[in-house]
DNA sequence: TTATTAACTCAAATGACTTGAGTTATCAAG
DNA sequence: CTTGATAACTCAAGTCATTTGAGTTAATAA
């Protein structure tokens, strides 16, 4: 499978601006939730008449609707509006080597249905079947013409391609070769945007803290690291940016990789547990204050702390989010428990975001973060190819 | 000081279509080196005629040369344009506790003067007057009409700001809460762009290698990364990621900060030495096989092949460059001695890049490098404000 | 020698934004 | 309560940069 890094730098006409433009406007509006065509036009650099007419466009379309008017002081009160939840929808999948997810999401974020499926194999055509029945399903349910379906987002295991890192667990049996991307493309006959876990979930925080500059540490069966970086996804040349999984902390039994410390699968381990705890398990010790598990948290409160020296120093966010498939109460404990690094850039009294904090947490994370990375497009200019 | 993320976004008209237009021309030349005019509107996804207008308008102002015609196969042949070297010039400047560089850069990144000056203070004004006389005399010496420089990359010691990591030993006395950014302007009278000097020399690789995603290890007093994802800067909320040389690695004598491991001060203090080792000095012992020389880079060769497994695994690059104020022989010899990580996501089949190269050594580095953050705004649409 | 091809030019058409005049509704001041 | 200032908005004309389509030119292939 062959992601290219792609430089496509293209050049504009007056179609195109008008597209920029359009995205442009609903981003200002979804950012805000509401507001009038003269503050998007001071926002934008444009004039109240293009607005008008831009908006004009995207209210026949069904994203726009009216939400009444607002006066601030003298003048004409301003109409304002507001995205149309029903306006354009977005279909989120996170597929992993057991189990599928879909969601089918609106313009403001909110799932409409969700779908959850364990998988019997991982091969393409099986998957592909399941997942064009999935969303059929769904379709048909919340009863969403397909025609406002603007592409899907579609988590799959990383690393993407044959790597170094490749065949430890977690990646799809045979699909190192396959180009996914195009496969989906064709499947489903919609824009796809693939990516991993960490940073789809990472995306989906963007929108919704309004935060870009982020690192984002994703809970999944292992740890994912999702950047953005004015707004961008950093992916790496391959996709395969964010595998801090690996990267190595010191503990008291000598350096160990980070995910051995901290991750689901190294809650298992400790616990001594046979089978596969998950987040339901995992949240059920937690309440009980199972004293292994909070033993664990400690240790893993310290492997955070290096984790967090690393990504500031390296990354200078505003903020490092935690998320995933993670108990949020658990997540909570554990910020508390994480000593933030003193020798750090981010140690610093200027900065109004907290230096850690707590993202969206729970089993459908990624999937919707998958649905997140079409959103963002809708709303962003020139990010159709990311 | 403040550096703000500025996620302004714009709209577009007319006029801001042609500029980004000319700008990404441009920078389709100056990346194939000469180029027709078809060729470019093929790439842009223009139209001839545009591709035309654009650039009879940059012949007229003095930034593209006609270079004779090329042809084909069949058809008209076409008329080559390349940039002209002496259509726009960049000031860049280096700032250093202990002293001043400057270079005058030409279009094609060549430079035309250069500048140095040991400092006696770091108080503004006497660094602004200094700056201010030696753009004079490097303008009067090459004759360079000051209308044709485009604007100053500067680069100032990091970090930006009051930090955790302040304090150390490399920033500038007294600036921590100015606003160099706005100072530098006003003094200059030319756009400024700021920045540390990993991320310059970064930016001057990616003009010379035509990679686009890659990170830059820069040997300065201390080790800085500079990152490039999808052609941008990743810079941080407040400018100040990159910051390596504090990241732990494990040594014989325990974990110790990169920087103490892989950095002429850390040559330095190998060495014994009482007064300081510079470039010159180092290459004067590596050409000798100084065995305390030697004995250095054997550690320092595991020191960085650790923090290659740490870039490599959370940014993906297609390479990772290393640069900055070393011998190149010496880097060489470094890059042969150190062992790729077998566990990174780097470690695959079909890079065709090398995993580990060198890229431009030298005093100067930085400084043209900052110069470089300059002519990357004049060939690169919506990068304004980076 | 001729047909094909591709770069390029000219002039008209198109699309989207801007400008400027005019309308409307709110707030503030008298 | 009236009046004036203010700001959002609309309409119509004007501007800018691009596209389109009909040539023109020069190289190569047949």
């Amino acid at each position: 499978m062959i992601m290219t890094p792609a430089p496509l730098i293209s050049g504009t006409n007056a179609e195109r601006s008008r597209m920029s433009n359009r995205q442009a406007a609903l981003g200002q509006i979804r950012s805000a939730g509401q507001m009038g065509r003269a503050e998007i036009a001071r926002n934008l650099g444009l004039s109240t008449q293009a607005v008008s007419n831009i908006i004009a466009d995207l209210q026949a379309d069904g994203l726009l609707v009216e939400a009444g008017t607002r006066s601030q002081g003298r003048g004409l009160p301003a109409v304002q509006y507001g995205i149309n939840a029903e306006g354009g929808y977005a279909l989120g999948v996170e597929i992993r080597p057991d189990a599928i997810f879909t969601a089918i999401v609106d313009l403001h974020g909110n799932a409409t249905a969700t779908r959850r499926r364990t998988l019997k194999n991982n091969e393409p055509e099986y998957l592909i079947n399941m997942l064009l029945k999935l969303r059929a399903e769904m379709l048909e349910k919340t009863g969403v013409d397909d025609k406002r379906l603007m592409g899907a987002g579609i988590v799959i295991p990383g690393p993407f391609g044959q790597t170094g890192v490749s065949g430890l667990g977690s990646d799809l049996a045979g699909w190192q070769h396959l180009d996914a991307h195009a496969l989906f493309e064709e499947a489903l006959q919609l824009p796809v945007e693939l990516s991993n876990d960490a940073n789809a979930a990472a995306m989906s925080e963007q929108i919704t803290t309004g935060l870009n500059n982020f690192a984002y540490l994703y809970f999944g069966a292992g740890l994912g690291l999702g950047l953005i970086n004015q707004g961008q996804l950093v992916k790496g040349a391959f996709g395969n940016a964010g595998e801090i999984g690996h990267v190595q902390v010191m503990t008291a039994n000598g350096p160990q990789s980070l995910e051995s410390q901290l991750s689901r699968v190294a809650i298992q381990k400790h616990m001594n547990a046979n089978n596969t705890i998950d987040i339901t398990a995992i949240e059920y010790l937690f309440n009980q204050s199972d004293p292994k598990l909070m033993q664990w948290l400690d240790a893993g409160a310290d492997a955070l702390s290096q984790a967090l020296a690393l990504i500031e120093n390296l990354f200078d966010p505003q903020s490092i989010i935690l998320g995933g498939a993670m108990p949020a109460p658990l997540l909570e404990y554990l910020t508390t428990r994480t000593v933030l690094p003193t020798l750090s850039v981010s140690n610093r009294e200027d900065n109004p975001h907290p230096r850690l904090q707590i993202g969206t947490c729970g089993r459908m994370a990624a999937t919707l973060g998958a649905a997140s990375l079409i959103l963002n497009r809708a709303f962003t200019p020139n990010a159709t190819s990311l």
